[in-house]
This record gives structure tokens, C-alpha cells and sequence, in this order.
DNA sequence: TTGAAAGCGCTAACAA
DNA sequence: TTGTTAGCGCTTTCAA
């Protein structure tokens, strides 16, 4: 029931080097023969086995994406593109996802790179504690890659948006709109571009970066909204904040709304990524636009280019544009 | 740079049988011979080649999944819980989109058959004119394979919930709040069961069922939008509107408070999934909670389970519960 | 406890 | 234009 090369090639009186010589449509094969295994081909309902293809070619036709949580809009846009571009390449993609854990990271790449994927896509971790071992090892190796983000101390193909400039432009939007005391809810690690941003921003205008305004939340809901009443709760009152990302910023918008606070007007709120949802919260969130979908795209169209001309060791860094979008929250 | 088995069993002065039996730490190798071995792989940074060891022993440790979006967060659950039940086993996850076309649905599962994934999980489309050519193959050939939602004709092993019985308890709620003018904005292909369930709530309830209340939108934010504007400026309106799924919701809501209707004192909206950002919209969304991280791992195990004991021709259909939940907007 | 050898299903020289 | 043959890197009898 489940035919192989041989099959085919008996039942055509044909040898396999000709099957295989039609199933990759390559020249020098009679129309005649050709036609003829074909025909054999659709009767036995044949098809090529990928994997003992990928064996002998030494290349699978599938690359690898892992990225840090799978249930952000965010990311799903991003998949969207990796996985639009790559399906025209006729490549197929396999997920891994960190979860946030630099451990998770890593195995995700060495069972992606164990399953010889033809080259990896990752969104890298910026965890201080995350040592980023398996790096080294591609690109030494020369491994196809591209990170969504730039690796310190590594120099990998990149494809992102300029983090610390849209930081700074979001922080000097709600400055120039009188806020003095302004927060950021960072994610994990602090998410050090853009940080770097907002803290810019301040010094740019001459205003003190208070430590008590640097809150570690994380990338969800939930932790915007628990940061948020903490913050809210305690004596030292900002007037805007700046997040990590959109979730967070819904989340911290939600528990605001719980203690009583108005935004904009109590508090002004800007998120990060600009997903779908942002016009039909609440509050419309102001926000950084990032163009997902095309970051993944531009990842895999730059990963197919890497995987075709492997070795020229050269490395691209790749900065789309992200802009502040204004709506309600700020 | 690249090792294989032959190097590592030559470095370690053993044969290949021997260093396969390490790996696979298999019994009856001697602990002085398994340690040298080791020693071996880990000064070569040796990494078995996946792809040979599928061919041999035909299996992949991979499943495909095949959706219908990626960028919808109620699949972005399903994929999480798939994700995480076939980590546990040690698969990886090929995954595939359907992107709503009937081509796309079949190429991806061809696509994913042809790289051998051990089992596929798909989420089918329901549209008539999808004709599921390759089920009838699949299962002919018993291929692990389970769908979530069932297949008219097809006899698959299918995660669901019931979504005739929860489109019912949405509808009858509406009815049971006063409504009798209520309308379906459907999803493609009008989605049979949750029509179905609307139509039977309504006929329980001796309510005329109006084709012109049921209407076929789509599945995204804009669909929801658009046939909302395109209903309430009709002269004939409901005071309730079922939606296929949340952001169809969202949007149809989005469309009324442009339209200046006041939800849900106007018009009632009820959604389906339980999107994490019903409870931030602007008007917390009532909606039928469907457990999508469960529904992916119970598909997850049920494939596995598939996978170990193929062939026993038995099929298993798993109805998890998904119900009500009152919010705001209905 | 170990090794030799055949085989998984394909591709790619090379020869005919 | 076609066929023969030797791999690709593993696993798995079977014999030693």
C-alpha cells in the first residue's frame, strides 16, 4: 500500500535513477518514458519519501522557528509571515517556542538542528542568565540563521525593528505631552533596547530616571495587571506608563480602571506591537506599530537567501520601521 | 566538523551497532565501553542525524497540525496545547495553515504525509465544496489522524465540543433575556453546527427561523464589522445578534457604537471561544468559553495514542465542555 | 557484549 | 536517453 521508487520503477521497466529523474522534473527523459511513469505513478498513487530524500540531498526543505510564546498576537503575526514566505520557497516550518525559558531555547534548537531543519529562525531570549550556547556553535558551524533581535556579543543575521528609537519616540511623545513621571513596565529581563529608549528619552529631557519607575513585569496580561496595582497602590504615583508590549498594557489599563484611575487623563498608557486588539480595547491604545507580519516574512525570505548561499559569511541586519500610533490611552 | 556515527565509532574503537545501542541507551553494552562512547560523542559535540534515523526506523517523532489561521488566538491556544502535549512525548510539530482554502487544507496535509509526520491533526474546514479528497486516503491507510470536529461521512478520531448544544445555550439565553428577533452571523460556510444549534433554539422556542438573520460573514474582526454595518442599516434588525466566533464579535460590536446602537441595551452580542481579550473589550464580551488549550492536548494524546496502537481500526470521538459566560454584551 | 552486513528510499556520478 | 552502482547515516538482525 505504500509504494517506493522501486515500485514504480519496476512496474515502468524503468530503472530508479529515471523515476527519480521525472519526479524532479529533470530534463533528458523521453516524453515517451516520461509519460509512461508518470501514469504509473498516479495508479499506484505514489509518493516520493521526503525523508529519504532529505537523506541523500542533505537538505530537508524545512526550517526551523522558535519563538518565545506562541498565545501573543504578536507572534502569531509574526508566524503568519515566516510561514507565508517560506510556503513560496516550498519550505515547510516547524515551531518551537522558549516560553521564556532559556532552557526551553535551547533544546528547541538542538531538536530542530537534530532534525537537520535546513535553518532556524529565533527570537532570542534577552535573559541576562541565558548563555546563548547553542550560538556559537551555528555560527561556527555556519549554520543558516536569523534572529529576531540582535544577540550581544554575536553576530547573527538580524531581522527587528530599532527598539530603543521607538522606546525613545513613545517616552518623548507622553513627555511632550507634560508627563513628568513616567514608569515602564518592562518584560522579562527588562527587554534592555527598550529600556535603553525610555531611559534616553528622559535624560534627553533633562528628567531624573527613578528606579522605582522600572518595573520587571513579563509579557502578559496578567503581569501588567498585577504591576499595575502595585504600582497604583503604592505612595510614589507615575502619571503615564510606558509597556513592554500591547498585553501588558491592556492588563495595567484594566487594573487602573479597578483603582479608579481615568486614562488618559489620571494616567496615560502606551503599549508595544500594535496588535489587532489595541483598537477595540477599551480604551483604543496608543502604541508602537511593529510590522509583524513583515518582520517575519523579511526572516524567512533573508533565512532562504542564507540557506542558498551558505558560507559568503557575511551577515545583514535588517530594521524595519515600527512608529507610535496615537488613540486614546495616551 | 559534521560527524557521523562511523567517526565516532571508529574514534572510540567500536562499531556502529555498539554506538547506536549508546545512544539509544539501549541494555547489554558494557559500562566501560558505554563511557568511552560517551566520552567519544561529547568530544566530537556528535549529534545523531534525525533524518537517518526516521528513514531506518521509519518514524519520525514529527506530527503535522493543520489549522485554519494562525492569527486568531483561540488557535493560538490549540496550538499551544498541542505543542506542549507532543513536547512531553518528544515530537516535534510541523504546522500547516488552511488559511480558509480547501487547496491549502489538502496540499498542507499532502505536504505533511509526504514528509512522513507520524500522525496529523487537522481542523477541517467545513466547507461544501471542500471535498476532502485526502481523508478518504488517510484513513484508508489508517494513518493517525485526528480531526477537530467531526467529518460528515468520515469516520475520524475527533476533539471537539459540541457546538450544536453550545450554540443552542447561547441562543436560548438570548431568548430567554426577551429576545425573538435574533440573528447568526455565521463563520465560512455558515459552520452547520452552530447554525444548527441557533436554528434548533430558535424552533424550541417557537421563533420563526429568518433566513435574512442568518448571514455569512467570515472569521476575522473586519467580517464582523462589515456585516454589522451591512445588517443595522437594513430596515429590518435584530435586537440580538449570535456571532460564529469572538472576533467576529468584537467587530460587529465595533460597528454598532459607530452606528450608535448601545450594546447590549439595543442589541445583544453574544460571541463563541473565549478569546482572552473578550474580558478587556470594550464591552466584556458574553461568550461560549471553548477550551482550546485542552482541546489541542487532548488531540495531542489522542494522536499519540493513535500512533502507538495503529491499527486497531477503533475510533474515539472526545466531546470536551464548553458553556456560557456571562459578561456584558448580551 | 560486540561486530559485520544488509537495508530504509532516495539521489547522483558514471558508464553504456 | 537510460541503467548500474555506490552512497546518505542510521538501525537491526544474526553470528561470533
Amino acid at each position: 500500500m505504500e509504494f517506493n521508487i522501486g515500485d514504480v520503477a519496476r512496474m515502468a521497466s524503468v530503472s530508479k535513477a529515471t523515476v527519480s529523474a521525472v519526479i524532479n522534473n529533470r530534463p533528458g527523459v523521453a516524453p515517451q518514458t516520461r509519460e509512461n511513469v508518470l501514469r504509473v505513478i498516479k495508479k499506484l498513487n505514489y509518493r516520493p519519501n521526503q525523508v529519504a530524500r532529505s537523506l541523500s540531498v542533505r537538505a530537508t526543505k524545512s526550517i526551523g522557528l522558535v519563538i518565545k510564546e506562541i498565545d501573543n498576537p504578536h507572534f502569531a503575526r509574526v508566524i503568519k509571515g515566516v510561514f507565508s514566505a517560506s510556503s513560496r520557497h516550498g519550505y515547510t516550518v516547524i515551531l518551537g517556542s522558549s516560553e521564556h525559558s532559556p532552557e526551553k531555547e535551547n533544546m528547541s534548537v538542538e531538536t530542530l538542528t537534530n532534525q537537520r531543519v535546513d535553518g532556524l529562525i529565533v527570537s532570542p531570549l534577552q535573559a541576562s542568565h541565558s548563555d546563548f550556547g547553542y550560538l556559537a556553535q551555528l555560527i561556527a558551524r555556519n549554520y543558516p540563521l536569523v534572529t529576531l533581535g540582535e544577540v550581544k556579543n554575536y553576530a547573527t543575521n538580524v531581522v527587528d525593528i530599532n527598539n530603543e528609537a521607538a522606546a525613545h519616540e513613545a517616552v518623548s511623545y507622553l513627555i511632550s505631552r507634560g508627563h513628568q513621571k513616567i514608569a515602564y513596565l518592562s518584560g522579562p529581563a527588562f527587554s534592555a533596547h527598550r529600556l535603553r529608549g525610555y531611559q534616553l528619552a528622559l535624560i534627553d529631557h533633562s528628567l531624573p530616571i527613578e528606579t522605582k519607575f522600572i518595573l520587571d513585569a513579563g509579557p502578559y496580561f496578567e503581569n501588567g495587571y498585577t504591576k499595575g496595582k502595585q504600582l497604583f497602590t503604592s505612595s510614589y504615583i507615575p502619571s503615564a506608563v510606558f509597556c513592554y508590549n500591547d498585553l501588558v498594557a491592556i492588563g495595567l489599563v484594566h487594573a487602573l480602571q479597578e483603582l479608579g484611575f481615568k486614562v488618559p487623563d489620571d494616567v496615560a498608557v502606551i503599549g508595544f506591537d500594535d496588535i489587532d486588539f489595541c483598537q477595540f480595547a477599551r480604551i483604543p491604545l496608543t502604541t508602537i506599530h511593529v510590522p509583524a507580519y513583515e518582520i517575519g516574512e523579511k526572516a524567512a525570505d533573508l533565512l532562504m537567501r542564507q540557506i542558498t548561499n551558505r558560507g559568503n559569511g557575511m551577515v545583514e541586519k535588517n530594521l524595519l520601521d515600527a512608529y507610535l500610533v496615537k488613540r486614546e490611552s495616551a
